[in-house]
DNA sequence: TTTATTTATGCAATCGTTCCCGGTTTTTAG
DNA sequence: CTAAAAACCGGGAACGATTGCATAAATAAA
């Protein structure tokens, strides 16, 4: 079933005029006398026409829209971001398609490809956990198309990139820790070849060190797929906690998955949180503080990042000469306090 | 800075042949010799020739892209319901342009414009709480727009519908309060324009009545940003808490939101659940089992309604003749019986 | 009155692709 | 050996809108 719309020659055609005509008295050109202009808008108005998108990205060479590419909707800190992203794009007359990579690096591939089909003007991207070879984007960008990624950046591109301060997320939360008398504190990691993995664990790092606490690489385990499956989770924390030779007291979770993984795990072998064993986790689930404990958490600022990245992009397209400076661009995260990190069981 | 793709001129010109034999040729139609269409091929391999969609779409007076709007995407539901959408939309060669109107009648009416403007060919909607007024959808639909609604379907417009049985989710979970020994129990409900909460509030009185107990309108609170807002849902648990001549001892929340914000208010309180107010809530997210206690819920099928609303969307899409004969499909819910919905305290 | 200038409009090319309609060459049939 | 039929390829219109250029009429200036 066809929906046909009215065209700018419908318009001419009911009225008697040439299309050119038409078409510069709707967009108010000076060429056109009032009289005509008249006519025609009202007419226009009347039967309701409204410019036909496609013919008008064909000519501009642009469509007005941009991809964003990111590994799960279905997590809330990549819907906020989102939320972020939408805000602004809608105000500039921007509309945005969604892509889910679900963390799989072949999926993320297959994306760029039907978006790029797709004609988008530029790509907001969080790459995949399983991202390692970054081809498929080095690709694009060599040929001057607009990318900024965001939260999971990679270094090894030049474009703008927003994100968190990671390390002192995983700093303050360890120091947290610390002060609340944890020496033991493991990290579930997600994967590896993620930017945000490696600063998580740096930040860690440092505040084990900044307070005289030994560092421990049987104390971090990395899951690649970030949580997605709990299998994975499951395997990670049996090993910290039950093939370990010093047992963690404290446990931080480096993502939204992982923490409530985390927590699912922790119930599942009814280990009091935090007298058993204590946790801070990066999340931004806006029911944390209904869990019992309720969690202390990292919490990021995903809208404005989805905002900041979104007006960095749209900057990049409007640009009439090709981008030689990047952003890179840093927000604060916040740490909140509540239940979990507290204290040890004293024995 | 644009971006210059390859052409379909590009290929015909580097080849010495006209734009129609490369056209044919890429598209392998009989018309070409093998040895042209080798060549051909080949050489658009070889410089990554995409085919503009954009051209295409003005073409074949189609974008292969179908909208969807949702109140929320950071809502467990919806985003479920759009992993659904996807993963069928995807295979099918449609991509997806979503849209959100944050419960707001006048945003859902700027992003159907929005849509429309942007040719997209079809529509899945889910209308917002405050959607009374039709007109915007009637004026599509009238035109031989595809419409899909899912979730909350509306009556008056004759096209398909995707949704969970409600009135048996409630059925369902009001009868197993009942069987807890409940005899009090309120509704917090979704806004009162909604298909879903006419018939959530239908099957909680059905449930009431067959096990003989009274019906009091003073039971049910609506919420008509349904949840949104969380002065809202105090507002309403105030009233049915405290100023009311009977005071429940189990509450049942009719949506996601609701539910989450009916146990901050809870907490907020310091009311036991379920000993001070047992309680059971709609609710898609699979956090619900690490809350304290472990939450009792009305899941629906959230990932399924998205994969059937879009087959039947994309179904109609490409039916060359008008569509007149409209499903209305309905899944079944899914009871979770988990510690919340409990025993009333014994006095 | 003649020329120059302004005003208002139309023609046609363009964006990238498809496809109808011809046209030419080669093959096949009679 | 000729006519018909394939086989193969190119020209150009079309999709909807914009826009440089041409043109016509009307007005102003000389």
């Amino acid at each position: 079933m066809k929906y046909e719309a009215v065209t700018i020659k419908d318009i001419a055609k009911a009225l008697g005029l040439s299309t050119s005509t038409v078409s510069r008295a709707l967009r108010d050109s000076y060429e056109i006398s009032p009289e005509t202009k008249k006519i025609v808008i009202e007419y226009a108005q009347q039967i309701n026409y409204r410019p036909n998108p496609i013919a008008l990205s064909l000519k501009e060479k642009r469509s007005r829209s941009i991809g964003i590419i990111v590994c799960e909707i279905a997590n809330s800190f990549f819907s906020q971001a989102i939320n972020g992203i939408e805000s602004i794009a809608y105000d500039k007359g921007y509309n945005v398609i969604i892509a889910q990579s679900h963390e799989s690096y072949e999926r993320e591939i297959l994306n760029l490809q039907y978006l790029a089909s797709r004609s988008i003007d530029g790509l907001l991207i969080s790459v995949s956990s399983e991202t390692e070879n970054l081809d498929h984007l080095i690709n694009l960008h060599k040929r001057g198309f607009p990318i900024v990624f965001f939260d999971r950046v990679v270094e090894d591109l030049a474009t703008h990139k927003v994100s968190v301060d990671n390390y002192k997320g995983a700093y303050d939360a360890t120091s947290e820790l610390i002060k609340n008398g944890h020496q033991n504190i493991a990290m579930v990691a997600g994967s590896e070849f993620l930017s945000i993995t490696k600063e998580r664990v740096a930040g860690y790092h440092q505040a084990l060190s900044d307070h005289d606490l030994p560092f421990d690489a049987n104390q971090i385990e990395y899951c690649l797929h970030g949580g997605m499956l709990y299998e994975e989770v499951e395997k990670a924390l049996e090993k910290l906690l039950y093939h370990n030779s010093n047992k963690p007291t404290a446990v931080i979770a480096s993502a939204d998955k992982l923490t409530t993984n985390c927590l699912r795990y922790f119930k599942s072998k009814n280990l009091q949180v935090p007298s058993d064993i204590a946790m801070i986790g990066f999340s931004n689930l806006d029911l944390t503080d209904l869990l019992s404990p309720s969690l202390s958490v990292i919490r990021q600022p995903a809208f404005e990042i989805g905002q900041v990245a979104i007006e960095l992009l749209i900057k990049q397209i409007e640009n009439k000469r090709p981008t030689t400076e990047f952003e890179k661009i840093i927000l604060p995260p916040q740490m909140i306090i509540r239940e979990s990190s507290g204290a040890k069981k004293i024995r």
